[in-house]
DNA sequence: CATTTATAAATTTTT
DNA sequence: TTTATAAATG
C-alpha cells in the first residue's frame, strides 16, 4: 500500500521522505512540491512504526499543520495522524508550557497577549514611568513593541538593533531600558506572556535539565516548514530540543525569505548545516505548478538577487501564453480590468476560488473591494486588519477576559475606558479599589484559580462600595451586575431585576456569557461609532464561534494564537457550491496557489514598498516578495501598474502624480511578458471633449437674465 | 482636577 | 480609522 504513494513522488522528494536518521535540510524552491513531501515524510515516519504523538510539525500557520496533517491522514488511511504534535511555534510553546510552566516557575493560569495587547501595556508602562512628558517625540507605544519585540527575536543587542532598524530612536536608548525592564517585571507580576515570551520560555525551558529534556525526549522527529522565516531565537529552540536526538528536517526557500521584519533570518537555513554537522541536503528543483513562461519571467525577476542556496528551477508544463503586464490609466481602469478579467475567467470555467488577487498591503484593495461588490464578485479577503484587531472585538474580549482572571489589569483598563464619564486616572482608583494589583503571585498559585478567595476582586466588587465619578455611576452598576451575573457571584439586592432574564449558574457557556456581555456592550458600541450595525455583527460572529468552545480559556487562547485570518473563518465550515475569489496580501499568500493569478499596484512605492527601500536589504526582500507573489501563479500571471495615483488626502482633490513601473521588472525583461495597454492608457493626451466655456456662460446668463 | 471634545497627524507585511 | 496633544467643560 505504502509504494504506490511512494513511487508517485519524483528522486529527491522520495530521497527526502525516506531519509533515515539524522539533520535533514530540504532546499524546496517555489511550487516543488514542499507540502507534498512534508506530508509523505509524516506518513512515511508513521508507516515505519513511529508514534504520531512522537512527531513534532512545526508550521507557519496552524492551517498549514492542519493541512498537511489531513493530507498525511489520506496517505496513511488512518486516523492515527491526528495526534500529531503540529502548529506554530507560538501555539507548540503554549502547549508546552502549560504543561512545563511550573519547573519555569510560572504560575499556573498566565494568559498571552497580543503584539497588540503588548503595546498597550508598554504605553500603561511608558505614563507611570513619565516618558511621555520628556520628550515629545518618544516613539509611538507600536514602535516601542517592535523594537522590544526585535530585541528578544534576534537575540541582538539593543543599540545594535536601534542604530540598524530605528536610527531616530537611538537618543531614547536609556529610557528604553529603563522601560523594557519596567515592562518585563510588570508582565510577571501580572501573570501575562506575549508572543516574544512564549519563544523566550520555550528556549529556557531546555536550559533546564530536568524538564528541557523530558520536552526534548518526548519527540523523535521533529520537522519544520518554512524555516527561511524562523528567527534567531527560534533557531536557538530547535538546538535545545534536539541536543542528543538530531532527527530533524527544515524545509524552506531562501528565495522566499519574506519576514525579516519578524527578525527572521536567512541565516538560519544558510547555517543549519554548520548548527547540525553531518546534515544531509535535498534539493527540490522541479517546479510542478507553474507554466513554463510563468516560471521564466519569475526567474529573471530574481536573477539579480544574491542567492546562497543555487536552485535551477525547471517546469514540464509547456504553455504559449505568458504572463500579461498590462498597464491601466489609473486605479479605478485597474479596478474594472481586473474584474473584467476575473469574469472571463470565470466564463471559460475557471472557478472565483481558483483565481487570486495579491497586494503588497492590506489596504491596497480598498477600491478594488468596491468594484467587485459592484460588480456582485463574492471575495474573501486575508491578511491586512484582522477581526481580532478591530477596537470594539477587544472590548468584549477585555470583558471576556476580565471573567477569566479578574487581576488583569489590562482588560481592566481598557473596559474601564469604556463607561463615560470615567478616565484615566478614575480607572487607576477603581482598579486599586479592587484590588487589581494584589495579583496572588507565585506564593500562592491556587489564589488565581478560586474565585472566591478573601479578597478577591469579584468579592471586592460585589461587596465594597466603590468611589465611581456621578456621571459614571449607573453604567458602572450596569457592568458591576453583568460581570459577577457571568461569574456567578450574588449581586446586592438592588439590581435584582437583571436576573428575570436568565437565572444565573455558575457554569454558564461562553456563548452565553458572551451574550450577556454584549447586552452590556451594545449601547456603548452605539453611542460611540456611526457603523454600530457592522460592529455589532461582528460581535455576533464572535458568539459564534465561541458556541464552537467549552472552555472560556481555550477559546480566548486560540483567538490570540490563531486568529482568523479572514471572514471566511468567521463562518465556519463552507458550504460546498459556495464560490468566491480570494484577496490576500502577498505574505497571507505564501504556500497557496492558484490557476489564474492577479498582482495589482505594481508600481515602485507600491512594490517595493517605499518604507523598505532605505537600504540594500530591504529591497531584497521586496524582491523576494514579488518573487513570492509571481509564483503562486498555474496557469496564468496578471500584473497590473496603474500608470496615475491620486492623493486622496484631500476630498475630491484631483492633485495626483505618476507612478513608475516596479523595478523589478525592468525592462530586459520585458520580452518575457506581454504587454498590453488598456486603450484608454494608449493615448497619453486623449482628445478630452473640452467645455465650451462661452457657450456654459451664456447659458448661465439665462439664470440672472431672462 | 479629571474628562470630554476638538484638532492634527500618521497609517506595511504577522505569530 | 485610530492616536496623541491642546483646549474647553463640568
Amino acid at each position: 500500500m505504502s509504494e504506490s504513494w511512494l513511487d508517485s513522488l519524483n528522486g529527491p522528494q522520495r530521497e527526502a521522505v525516506t531519509h533515515g536518521a539524522g539533520p535533514l535540510l530540504v532546499v524546496a524552491g517555489a511550487g516543488t512540491g514542499k507540502t507534498r513531501t512534508l506530508a509523505c515524510r509524516v506518513a512515511w515516519l508513521i508507516e515505519s512504526g513511529v508514534p504520531p504523538d512522537r512527531i513534532l510539525l512545526l508550521t507557519f500557520t496552524r492551517r498549514a499543520a492542519a493541512e498537511m496533517i489531513h493530507r498525511a491522514d489520506q496517505l496513511t488511511g488512518r486516523r492515527t495522524t491526528t495526534h500529531v504534535w503540529g502548529g506554530t511555534f507560538h501555539a507548540v510553546a503554549h502547549r508546552l508550557l502549560r504543561f512545563h510552566g511550573q519547573a519555569l516557575g510560572l504560575p499556573p493560569g498566565f494568559s498571552v497577549i497580543d503584539a497588540a495587547d503588548a503595546a498597550d501595556l508598554l504605553n500603561l508602562t511608558r505614563n507611570d514611568l513619565g516618558l511621555a512628558k520628556k520628550d515629545r517625540r518618544f516613539p509611538r507605544k507600536e514602535t516601542l513593541q517592535a523594537i522590544y519585540s526585535r530585541t528578544v527575536n534576534s537575540t541582538d543587542k539593543l543599540t545594535d538593533i536601534l542604530t540598524r532598524h530605528w536610527p531616530w530612536c537611538e537618543e531614547y536608548a536609556d529610557p528604553l531600558r529603563d522601560l523594557f525592564d519596567a515592562f518585563t517585571r510588570r508582565k510577571r507580576e501580572r501573570n501575562v506572556l506575549d508572543y516574544d515570551d512564549l519563544l523566550l520560555l520555550w528556549r529556557e525551558l531546555h536550559a533546564l535539565s530536568g524538564a528541557g529534556d523530558e520536552v526534548a525526549e518526548r519527540f523523535d522527529h521533529v520537522l519544520v516548514d518554512e524555516y527561511q522565516d524562523t528567527n534567531a531565537l527560534q533557531a536557538e529552540i530547535l538546538l535545545g530540543l534536539r541536543r542528543e536526538n538530531h532527527n530533524i528536517m527544515v524545509v524552506g526557500d531562501d528565495a522566499q525569505s519574506i519576514y525579516s521584519f519578524r527578525a527572521a533570518t536567512v541565516r538560519n537555513i544558510l547555517d543549519f548545516p554548520k548548527q547540525f554537522p553531518g546534515t544531509h541536503i535535498v534539493t527540490l528543483e522541479q517546479n510542478y505548478r507553474s507554466t513554463e513562461p510563468i516560471l521564466a519571467a519569475s526567474n529573471a525577476v530574481m536573477a539579480p538577487a544574491r542567492e546562497r542556496f543555487t536552485k535551477n528551477l525547471w517546469s514540464q508544463r509547456p504553455s504559449e501564453q505568458k504572463p500579461v503586464l498590462y498597464t491601466c490609466m489609473d486605479e479605478a481602469e485597474q479596478c474594472r480590468l481586473v474584474c473584467e478579467r476575473i469574469l472571463a475567467h470565470l466564463e471559460m470555467g475557471t472557478l472565483l476560488r481558483k483565481q487570486a488577487v495579491l497586494f503588497r498591503a492590506g489596504h491596497h484593495s480598498d477600491q478594488l473591494e468596491v468594484e467587485l461588490t459592484r460588480c456582485k464578485i463574492p471575495f474573501h479577503k486575508y491578511g491586512g486588519l484582522k477581526f481580532v484587531e478591530a477596537a470594539h472585538v477587544k472590548d468584549l474580549l477585555a470583558l471576556l477576559r476580565i471573567l477569566e482572571n479578574p487581576y488583569d489589569e489590562l482588560s481592566w483598563f481598557r473596559v474601564l475606558l469604556l463607561i463615560e464619564g470615567i478616565g484615566p486616572k478614575s480607572a487607576r482608583r477603581i482598579m486599586e479599589a479592587l484590588g487589581v494589583h494584589r495579583a496572588p503571585g507565585q506564593s500562592s498559585p491556587a489564589g488565581a484559580v478560586a474565585d472566591g478567595s478573601a479578597r478577591s476582586p469579584w468579592r471586592c466588587l460585589a461587596e465594597e462600595s466603590l468611589k465611581v465619578p456621578p456621571a459614571a455611576r449607573e453604567m458602572f452598576g450596569q457592568l458591576r451586575t453583568t460581570l459577577l451575573q457571568c461569574v456567578g457571584m450574588p449581586t446586592a439586592p438592588a439590581e435584582e431585576d437583571d436576573d428575570l432574564t436568565r437565572p444565573t449558574t455558575r457554569g454558564t457557556s461562553v456563548a452565553a456569557q458572551i451574550e450577556k456581555l454584549r447586552q452590556f456592550y451594545e449601547p456603548i458600541v452605539q453611542a460611540r461609532y456611526d457603523n454600530w450595525v457592522i460592529r455589532l455583527r461582528d460581535i455576533e460572529q464572535l458568539e459564534q464561534i465561541a458556541a464552537r468552545y467549552r472552555s472560556r480559556n481555550r477559546f480566548i487562547a486560540d483567538l490570540t494564537l490563531d486568529p482568523p485570518a479572514s471572514t471566511a473563518d468567521l463562518a465556519g465550515p463552507p458550504l460546498i457550491d459556495e464560490d468566491y475569489l480570494i484577496l490576500s496580501t502577498i505574505h497571507s499568500a505564501k504556500g497557496c496557489e492558484w490557476d489564474v493569478v492577479h498582482i495589482i499596484h505594481a508600481a515602485d512605492g507600491m512594490i517595493p514598498s517605499d518604507m523598505a527601500t532605505e537600504n540594500e536589504a530591504g529591497v531584497d526582500e521586496e524582491r523576494r516578495l514579488f518573487y513570492v507573489a509571481m509564483t503562486r501563479a498555474r496557469d496564468m500571471l496578471y500584473i497590473y501598474f496603474p500608470l496615475r495615483y491620486y492623493h486622496r488626502r484631500v476630498y475630491l482633490s484631483d492633485a495626483h502624480s505618476y507612478a513608475q513601473l516596479t523595478r523589478f521588472l525592468p525592462s530586459e525583461i520585458h520580452s518575457l511578458l506581454e504587454l498590453r495597454t488598456c486603450p484608454a492608457a494608449s493615448i497619453p493626451r486623449r482628445p478630452t471633449p473640452h467645455i465650451d466655456l462661452d457657450e456654459l456662460d451664456r447659458r448661465l446668463k439665462h439664470r440672472w437674465r431672462e
